[in-house]
DNA sequence: CACCAGGCAAGTA
DNA sequence: TACTTGCATGGT
């Protein structure tokens, strides 16, 4: 399986390109995206997150300081505001209080403890957790998504149960432990559903692995 | 008008 | 363990 699910990675890297994921321009950014995007459009994120680097709240500290009615305005267009700026408050409270409001400080602990921390904040599930440790703290994990999901369901690799922990075994069982390899697969994956052939079909009939 | 988008937690059986 | 529901905006 590991030389299968290589061999489509260099498909997917030759048809796509390296993807340069996350679509962020530091680490707490991407933190920020990972809460924002839960259950919505990429797009509807970008508005929050320019709303929030144009007023100066992308930082840590303002982030701690700022009103829950305030932050909440300038996320509105990624939906579920109030839910969402309580998720934030919560990891930024977090990474506040026990990391002194720095990221490199949350980067320097093992993946394992970081991913319980992680799940242990309330709003934080594994796929948000997971993106937060692979596209903002570099560690090696594999994040799955919706779009994983589909790529599983659709290419005839995987039967095993869809479960979030089965699926992700799946891949980093098979494949070697990679930063950059996990990072790219699956922002491949996602460039692959976006394309054409998985964009909301069940099965891929037309696309750059169908003779995989 | 209906349906979907890079989830999660709480409630139910 | 395995469903179901609320949360909300913006695009198709």
């Amino acid at each position: 399986m590991r030389q299968r699910l290589l061999k489509i990675f260099d498909i997917l890297l030759e048809t796509f390109g390296e993807r340069h994921w996350w679509p962020g321009e530091t680490a707490l950014e991407v933190i920020v995206g990972a809460v924002l995007t839960q259950n919505t459009s990429w797009k509807n994120v970008e508005k929050a997150i320019a709303s929030l680097k144009s007023s100066g709240l992308m930082d840590v500290d303002r982030l701690y300081e700022v009103e829950d009615a305030i932050l909440a305005q300038h996320i509105r267009s990624s939906g579920y505001y109030n839910l969402k700026t309580a998720r934030l408050k919560n990891i930024i409270n977090v990474i506040h209080d026990e990391y002194g409001s720095s990221i490199e400080q949350l980067r320097n602990n093992g993946t394992n403890k970081l991913r319980e921390k992680l799940l242990g904040i309330k709003g934080i599930g594994e796929e948000t957790a997971d993106s937060i440790l692979l596209y903002a703290l570099e560690k090696p994990v594999f994040v799955i998504d919706a779009y994983t999901k589909r790529f599983l369901a659709g290419h005839g690799l995987y039967d095993g149960p869809y479960r979030y922990a089965d699926m992700q075994a799946f891949f980093m069982d098979s494949l070697p432990s990679d930063t950059y390899l996990f990072n790219e697969y699956h922002a491949l994956i996602v460039a692959l559903c976006q394309s054409h052939c998985l964009k909301r079909a069940p099965r891929c009939t037309d696309c750059p692995l169908k003779n995989q």
